[in-house]
DNA sequence: GTCTATACTCTGATAGAC
DNA sequence: GTCTATCAGAGTATAGAC
């Protein structure tokens, strides 16, 4: 296989993924992805075969990337409030960097929930092991009781949705695409501070 | 105007509903709205000219209904934390009643932001009121002070993420959907205890 | 491997009968 | 108002030359 080849086959991924993030499976033209990469439409053809191959291609990529970052953390040997300092700072920071992923995502799971299932092996995240370490951290006092379910999914909550909702949000606070770009940022503190809080005993 | 003529439109607007809030406008096809309403193809353009105008009228329809019910609870006369218990548990009812709108709105976003912006008068909502209240009542020592665009973000975020990232959630705690059902409902009482907890002094 | 040209299917929209 | 039939354009996919 040539250099060509594999350069050409990065590049058709590379363009895929920034047309079908910004446009979804549905909204994404294989014309608009052969011109983003500066290529013609036969080729995408050559190198995938379908428009599904080539989404799955670039879906399977970036959900490979979703959870192990996640998975790492979540598993760390830290205690509760530190694992929840670092993990949302270390979120927050990677969803700055590619803030379009989650409703990606979203839309990907909500309107081609089968294209999205033949993906889904297993998030590899193992959540009796939060709630061990919740349980246990609760009998020292150092932490509050809860449930694992609702602990991990308010945390994950705050750090994604003002990134889907960015429009609604930026509109009802008036903010320009400046302030909302520290507003962003201001979140990273501001979620550990809310999250740390509520569960202190 | 004929009785018949009313109940197509309707049944058009209803089929029409159905079929762009699980497909998202790119992915709808027009047969599958006249398949829908019981009828074919050529009538939909009688009562609304295009595709487009169509999907108009149904996402002014499910955006008005998205924000005057929130904008009554934040600016009833209640003490912060009776406010957030009130809207939690309205919210939450609300999206368990219709709980594919959100990632419908979050789709039309994100993947054809235009088409939103033509809807966007203006969410009604004033967040200076909501800032006023806490600031008073963080005086009093009843709440600790804090922002409101970080407090009303951090409330919502935890009431729609659940219904937008379902099959995900679902797989990570392996639950089945009676299970995941019964998940969402704890979720109200859950999510004020969260609140309440990190925002009092 | 890469291109141009083209086949074929799907889909939004219209014409015209009833 | 409602239907059948059909057009025009867009979009995915393929054939075949280089």
């Amino acid at each position: 296989m040539t250099i060509a080849g594999e350069n050409t086959e990065n590049q058709i991924l590379t363009a895929a993924s920034q047309v079908f993030i910004l446009k979804g499976f549905d909204g994404a033209r294989m014309q608009a992805i052969a011109d983003q990469a500066g290529i013609n439409k036969a080729l995408l053809h050559y190198y995938f075969r379908s428009k599904e191959k080539l989404f799955d291609a670039v879906f399977s990529e970036v959900a490979a990337n979703l959870f192990p970052a996640m998975k790492q953390v979540i598993e760390a040997e830290l205690e509760m409030k530190e694992k929840i300092t670092f993990f949302v700072k270390m979120y927050v920071k990677t969803l700055l960097e590619n803030p379009f992923i989650p409703a990606f995502v979203i839309n990907t799971l909500n309107t081609n929930p089968n294209r999205f299932l033949t993906h889904i092996k297993k998030a590899g995240i193992n959540p009796m092991l939060l709630q061990k370490q919740i349980d246990e951290e609760a009998v020292l006092g150092l932490i509050r009781p809860m449930k694992a379910e609702h602990l991990l999914v308010n945390i994950i909550s705050m750090c994604i949705f003002p990134f889907v909702a960015r429009p609604i949000i930026q509109n009802i606070f008036e903010m320009n695409n400046d302030e909302y770009q520290l507003y962003l940022e201001s979140r990273q503190t501001e979620i550990v501070d809310f999250v740390l809080k509520s569960i202190t005993v």
